[in-house]
DNA sequence: CGGTTTTGACCAGCGC
DNA sequence: GCGCTGGTCAAAACCG
C-alpha cells in the first residue's frame, strides 16, 4: 500500500520521454494521428496537489501554474467523480505539444490532480527568475527538453466553479501510519520543491507495468470503497506544523506558485534521475 | 483585436 | 459486435 505509493514516485524517475517525441512528431504530420493518439499511452506525469490553503487565492481548480501558458481546449465529466476534468494545452508554444489534465479528487476537494502528458519543445516562457536555488544545479543537463530553468513566477489559476462542495472537506486525516509510509513521498516532495503542501508526483510509464498497477490499486478502493482515502497518491495532510520560523519560510513559499516548480522540476527528467534522493528501502 | 474559455458533437479505444 | 468513456476539435462567446 503505502509502498506503492512510493513505488510511483521512484517509478516516476523513470525518463519521460520518447513517446511525446515520437507523439510530436506524428502529430505535426498529420492530421490522421489525432486518431491514432487518441488513447495511445503516453508518458504521464501525475502530480497531486492540495489546493486548501492555497484555494484562496488559487481558488480551485485551476493549478494550473507552470510557467508556460495553458489554454483549456475541452472539459468533460468524468465518471465516477463529481468533478469534471480539464484539459489544457500548452500556449506558449505553437507547436509546444505538453499537455495536462486537470481534474480535482473525487473525495477531496482539496486536492487536485494533474496530469501531465508529453513534454514542452520549448524554453519556458522565461522567467528569468533565477534558476531556481532549489535545484541541484547537477540537474542541468537536460537530456530531453529544453530545460526550462525557471520555477516560479506567476501564479495562474482559475476560479472555483464549485459551489464548495467538499472544500473543505477533511483532508484524509492520515494517520500515524501513513505518515510513516508517506514520509518518503514527502521528503522527496518537499526536499526538492519545498512545498509546504502536499505534493504527490507520480509518473505513469506505459511501459512500466508497476506503476500502472499500483495507480490501479489505488483507485480501484478509490473508487469502491474507502472514500477517505481518495486521493490515489495522496498524502496527506499536513504533516508537521511548520514552526514558526518554517512557517515564515512557508508563507513565502505559498505565494510562489508550487506547481510551478514542481512542474518545472518535473519536466526536467533529469533531476528526477539524479535529483531524487528517495530510495526504495 | 487577440487570445482564452465554454459547450456540444464527433471519433476512437477498450471492455464486456 | 455493441456500448461506454475518454479525448479532441470546432464554433461562439467573453475578457483584457
Amino acid at each position: 500500500m503505502a509502498e506503492g505509493k512510493e513505488k510511483v514516485v521512484m517509478d516516476a524517475s523513470v525518463s519521460p520521454k520518447l513517446d511525446s517525441k515520437a507523439l510530436e512528431e506524428s502529430e505535426l504530420k498529420s492530421p490522421e494521428n489525432q486518431a491514432s493518439r487518441r488513447r495511445k499511452v503516453v508518458e504521464k506525469t501525475v502530480v497531486t496537489v492540495k489546493i486548501g490553503e492555497n484555494s484562496g487565492k488559487l481558488k480551485n481548480e485551476g493549478p494550473p501554474s507552470d510557467l508556460w501558458s495553458w489554454r483549456k481546449y475541452g472539459q468533460k465529466p468524468i465518471k465516477g467523480s463529481p468533478f469534471p476534468r480539464g484539459y489544457y494545452r500548452c500556449s506558449t508554444s505553437k507547436g509546444c505539444s505538453a499537455k495536462k489534465q486537470v481534474e480535482r479528487c473525487r473525495t477531496d476537494a482539496s486536492m487536485l490532480i494533474i496530469t501531465y502528458t508529453s513534454s514542452h519543445n520549448h524554453p519556458g516562457p522565461d522567467s528569468h527568475s533565477t534558476t531556481s536555488p532549489q535545484e541541484p544545479s547537477s540537474a542541468v543537463n537536460g537530456e530531453d527538453q529544453p530545460p526550462t530553468p525557471k520555477q516560479q513566477e506567476e501564479e495562474v489559476t482559475e476560479q472555483d466553479q464549485e459551489p464548495a462542495e467538499e472544500e473543505e472537506t477533511e483532508p484524509i486525516k492520515t494517520s500515524s501510519e501513513k505518515n510513516g509510509g508517506e514520509e518518503e513521498q514527502f521528503h522527496y516532495l518537499q526536499s526538492p520543491l519545498r512545498s509546504p503542501q502536499n505534493i504527490i508526483i507520480s509518473q505513469e510509464d506505459p511501459f512500466n507495468g508497476n506503476l500502472e498497477k499500483t495507480q490501479d490499486h489505488s483507485l480501484g478502493f478509490l473508487l469502491d470503497e474507502e472514500p477517505l482515502s481518495s486521493c490515489p497518491h495522496i498524502t496527506t495532510t499536513t504533516p508537521t506544523p511548520p514552526t514558526s520560523e518554517e512557517n515564515d519560510f512557508f508563507d513565502e513559499l505559498e505565494e510562489l506558485p508550487i506547481s510551478s516548480a514542481f512542474t518545472s522540476f518535473m519536466m526536467r527528467s533529469k533531476f528526477f534521475d539524479e535529483g531524487i534522493p528517495v530510495v526504495p528501502s
